[in-house]
DNA sequence: TGGCAGCTTTTGTCCGACAAATGAAACCGG
DNA sequence: CCGGTTTCATTTGTCGGACAAAAGCTGCCA
């Protein structure tokens, strides 16, 4: 007969310990986002280890996203936020070597599902949004700063995509766009016409939008994102290299 | 005159700068993943800081999923680890009060999305993968294990994610499936009927890998996902509730 | 040559201490 | 009585040192 095979055993260590014991007080709902954790002092009393190891415990869980420190003051809850997640996602993208192709056609049917739950699911306020970035952009079209044109791009299909009424398709879309339309600014120095084309594509999607038409919102927001690639490829690049390449030579701390 | 207004300032803490320092070097390339990061006395030296400083530092990085200690020896950068990262967004998800439909309506399309991208780019090896999948699902059909069979179809579905050939779709697919698949656990204890459904489906989509026939891959991707959300709803279930609840009941440490 | 004992390195944990920042309470002047 | 100011206690961030356990390495010996 064969030996069992026994997989390894992981013996957790005491600070990971405690940060999974506040991680299921969090998860299964007995702490909420708001609650405060308790002070270290507290924490050390209750798990009966040393100060540093709750304190080793309480990075973890501060890196999870879970909880927060302000500036002095106790420990408490955090509501989730998504932009330090997608944050990492996009990281670990660049460092997984992925090609700007991937991105791109994830990116193309992403922003499609995006606009297209944004017809369906839109209300005035998130019209209202667009439309005030949509000035903003028309505004300083002349000036047309680059690295301004770029982040009202990125914000412009994120409120696209917080109008979709959608949380998971939001947080789906963001890894990708956090790495694809800040390469605008790229293109906006290379290709003169890039900002009047994006400017041109976003008020068709506004004005699709109020008019409810699908179709319409569809044809343009595949045009826009297919755009983004003749103005990538203009620029001089190559699609098949990794986004670590050209991500280097933007703003690093910027974009993350 | 009005007073300018200034943004709070930030300083970092000692292990925050630790843990970006150590982060850059990373993502600049300098480290790559296997390389060594050093022992703690050497960041110690490094850094100027108190040993404790560094560790929490570290603490950071290792949850970020950058860094890893293996077993007992000496720290080193990691490869990507993407499941890490899609887990910590599913829990973000549930915590954020998604409901069923929010993550049925992103399942639905990203998984459209994922098979009409495998029909490009499957390989042999891909499509030999599902099949050993379905074969270990048509054989324990009839003993019909409920865990069992919600852990092949997300296996099935993430292999098919995998043969889409894009990283950055697998990625970001990845949160909704984790949330959706598991509760096929539930859907074929209450319907019998379920996970013979599944497994139909499953042949058909490998059959329209085979052929490179798009339409038919994306008509049973919908077949199957709606029957999901069917099975959902006869087995007692509101689409309108959070995730949380249902989530609850089954395994969640078996989920994340 | 192979295996075992002992040493060294490294990590995990603990203890005690202090400065800076913060919140709260006491205090004071009008 | 109220508003502002000054202690004062609490809490966090950082430091220094210490020790046990585990992992790697070395050298000895059968």
């Amino acid at each position: 007969m064969t030996a069992a095979r026994y997989n390894k055993i992981k013996v957790p260590s005491a600070y990971q310990m405690v940060a999974e014991a506040i991680e299921r007080e969090i998860m299964s709902g007995r702490l909420r986002p708001g609650d405060q954790v308790g002070t270290e002092a507290e924490l050390v009393r209750q798990f009966g280890v040393n100060r540093s190891t709750v304190r080793e415990g309480i990075r973890l869980l501060e890196q999870s996203g879970l909880v927060q420190r302000e500036a002095g003051r106790k420990l408490h809850v955090c509501p989730p936020r998504y932009r330090n997640l997608s944050s990492r996602m996009s990281r670990a993208l660049v460092l997984g070597q992925v090609t700007f192709r991937e991105v791109f056609d994830a990116t193309l049917v992403l922003e499609i599902m995006s606009v297209e739950a944004a017809i369906d699911h839109a209300t005035d306020s998130h019209i209202k949004a667009l439309e005030a970035n949509q000035r903003s952009a028309e505004s300083e079209i002349d000036h047309a700063d680059p690295s301004r044109i770029a982040q009202l791009d990125t914000d412009f299909h994120a409120l696209l995509a917080r109008a979709s009424g959608n949380r998971v398709l939001e947080l789906a879309r963001e890894p990708s766009a956090l790495l694809i339309f800040p390469t605008s600014e790229l293109i906006c120095r290379r290709v003169p016409e890039g900002a009047g084309r994006m400017i041109r594509a976003h008020r068709e999607l506004i004005d699709a939008l109020r008019a409810r038409d699908k179709t319409r919102a569809a044809t343009w927001m595949k045009r826009h994102v297919e755009d983004w690639k003749k103005g990538f490829e203009r620029a001089g690049r190559d699609m098949d290299e990794p986004v670590e390449r050209v991500i280097e030579r933007l703003a690093p701390a910027a974009l993350f």
